[in-house]
DNA sequence: TAAGAATACTTAGAGGCATTAAGCAAACAT
DNA sequence: ATGTTTGCTTAATGCCTCTAAGTATTCTTA
């Protein structure tokens, strides 16, 4: 009896939810993350003020599935400029990867700092479809390091030179995800993370713009810093 | 006839706007910076409501005025850091700062996310309590960066080796300020804040806390690898 | 196909916040 | 002693979140 396995009740209520996702992230690119209420968003499509709560159950979750969005196009973003070299050069695929995180953050501000830089709201709980897309978006990035790991190993420090509270930190954090990688190997990664994405943080909240008003070349002089860490051979972006 | 040069009344002024600034800084560390609301310390402090137009503007002067005050102590905290080490010797002078700094924001990491980790709220004038004491701030080490530069130059890139878009950025800054350190210097300078200021950053936004809930380490070894690039000698922690 | 149930939405309302306006009382200045 | 300035109050507007109650539409099913 059912044309489609969903109905057609259902389908409507996921047209409407992405309708209130499309609008509330309208109002942020357009009017700042504090339009981003309940009764703008409901406002903005016509709609007024409790309906939302038939979709959201309150202003808290609307936030966290607007920032899950935003979360899953930048992975595919991210995946993209990953797969724009072939599966097995693991040095241009995660160079790739990384200029499409920028990419996507310089041309998408208002998102990407509303996910980034957002003050830690509120008690987030892991299976929220925030955390849910944000572990996906890390995952992109762990696994084609640990690939990059396994066809070729990069250099690391010896075991004596990982200072203790470090180490025990890694390898919890090792045993906890069941990543394969030695904890010197993670502890590599996790400095060239450190430094490329904590990079990104301070181009997009703005900290750094009273010296660079445009930070590509030195997000690129990152990367050529970062990638001798891995193993790899830095190059230039694709579009010089 | 006056007994005193400011006279009672302003006095009596200045008291009620440092308690509330003072109330202000309880809500934020005891409820965070969302209950920081006129309402909310005017009710803190027994007066209700728009009486505390009088000594602000709006919300966003008081905003500022804690910000301003909470750079002001950070400054004091990280001059006191820097003058654990006599006048000469630059080097423990600016790791003695770094630190004081990373002290700081971990005893206060409400008021360093306040300050630092800000949606970059409304337009901010040059002139503002906040920006005065940010470029307080700012000064300290760029002071301290310039002497230690006059006593002992560190190594710089050849000036073929910056990308023009840096070359040119860094020296439109220069000449802003009026700094006298040649732009291959304030490059290398500019890349060891990014890193510093980066981490920690990172650190109170909680983005790495999912790897490493104690980051005390990660930042000793962040300065270990500063330290070389302006070609100072780094030292463990002196209460170490 | 005619109830009955679920769904989508509405208005009303409580309580909080920012901010302006109007007014009162104490402190100050002359 | 008087008039002004200052510190504060309450009232009121308009926005916000969120709950409650009610209506209409749609789906289900007997």
């Amino acid at each position: 009896m059912a044309a489609q396995s969903v109905g057609r009740r259902e389908r409507v209520r996921q047209a409407t939810l992405a309708e209130i996702r499309a609008a509330a992230r309208r109002l942020l690119i357009e009017q700042g993350s504090q339009a981003v209420t309940i009764n703008a968003v409901a406002r903005e499509m016509g709609m007024s003020g409790p309906a939302l709560y038939h979709y959201f159950a309150g202003h808290d979750e609307l936030v966290g599935a607007v920032t899950a969005d935003f979360f899953r196009e930048l992975t595919a973003a991210v995946e993209a400029g990953r797969d724009s070299h072939p599966p097995g050069e693991h040095g241009p695929r995660l160079l790739g990867a990384c200029r499409a995180m920028r990419r996507w953050a310089v041309t998408h501000r208002a998102e990407f700092g509303w996910v980034f830089a957002s003050p830690i709201t509120a008690e987030r709980r892991p299976d929220s479809p925030r955390e849910l897309a944000g572990r996906d978006f890390e995952q992109v990035f762990l696994e084609e390091v640990a690939e990059l790991w396994r066809s070729r190993p990069f250099p690391v420090p010896a075991p004596g030179e990982l200072h203790p509270s470090i180490r025990s930190q890694l390898r919890a954090y090792a045993d906890a995800t069941g990543m394969g990688l030695p904890v010197e190997a993670i502890h590599v990664v996790m400095s060239c993370w450190i430094r490329l994405y904590g990079l990104l943080c301070m181009e997009v909240l703005n900290q750094l713009d009273f010296v660079y008003p445009d930070m590509e070349a030195v997000f690129e002089e990152c990367l050529r810093e970062i990638a001798p860490r891995l193993g790899l051979d830095y190059e230039g972006p694709s579009d010089l």
